[in-house]
DNA sequence: CTAAAGCATGAACAATTGCTCATATGTTCA
DNA sequence: TGAACATATGAGCAATTGTTCATGCTTTAG
């Protein structure tokens, strides 16, 4: 196959081969952008406090609002989208909602950045 | 103790003896801001796919660029985020960059969301 | 029933973000 | 030395995001 090299490509492949295997390997374009919006709701450290806060124990809006600091709408809003992503779980009891983490992966995800984290503080 | 109950606070404690706990049991602030600042770099598509590409085999921003469908620019650009958060490295071959992951924790963090992904796409 | 408590939610606004475009830097080759 | 190539970078812009403010909903207490 006599290939001429395209002219009207503005970005030329350097390494055909490489591209060929990482073409190969790559996981399907899904499963990767459902990652990074996993990593995304992650990425913000008022949601990274509240995930924290309800690793070690269930809680109402209320006392998450208090123990932030935080306004209790922010901390509802912030909750909502925790809930959207199937990170959280609630539970009303009266007028009381209480939230809890939804899988115990995600406590792992955090507690595996972490140790990365304290490892590249030390370092 | 007898405590009134503080009116002029706008967001009252419900429970008390939770809060108490969890104050206790809370990672510093910092660590925990440190966590989401990585998940933020995570969380955005095109890094995610240029960290999942990277984990394969090294590459170089030509080629990236060809793999992801986008501009040199901005996979340069993304490239300089991922670089000043420690989560790739780059060498310098001629005129040619090539960049690698730099550290094998992040390749496992990644691994473990996608299967939390993958569990989740099927139930 | 009414008032108050606990929470949810929509609108609005400032701040951040990711890309494009133009251009600069550094390297190789003739 | 000059042209072409690979990459880096700054400015600018549209889109997204996180919070506040005002208000609505639901449940309990009186």
């Amino acid at each position: 196959m006599n290939r001429e090299p395209i002219e009207t490509c503005e970005v030329s492949v350097i390494h055909e081969d490489v591209l060929a295997r990482v073409k190969a390997k790559m996981p399907d374009e899904e499963p990767v952008y459902e990652v990074s919006e996993l990593f995304k709701v992650f990425g913000d450290s008022t949601r990274a406090r509240i995930i924290c806060a309800l690793n070690i124990e269930e809680m109402c809006v209320c006392d998450l609002a208090v123990l932030l600091g935080m306004t209790q709408s922010a901390i509802s809003h912030q909750l909502r989208l925790l809930k959207v992503a199937r990170i959280v779980r609630s539970r009303k009891q009266g007028r009381v909602v209480y939230y809890a983490l939804d899988d115990a992966h995600i406590g792992q995800i955090f507690a595996m950045a972490f140790d990365h984290v304290m490892e590249e503080m030390e370092g």
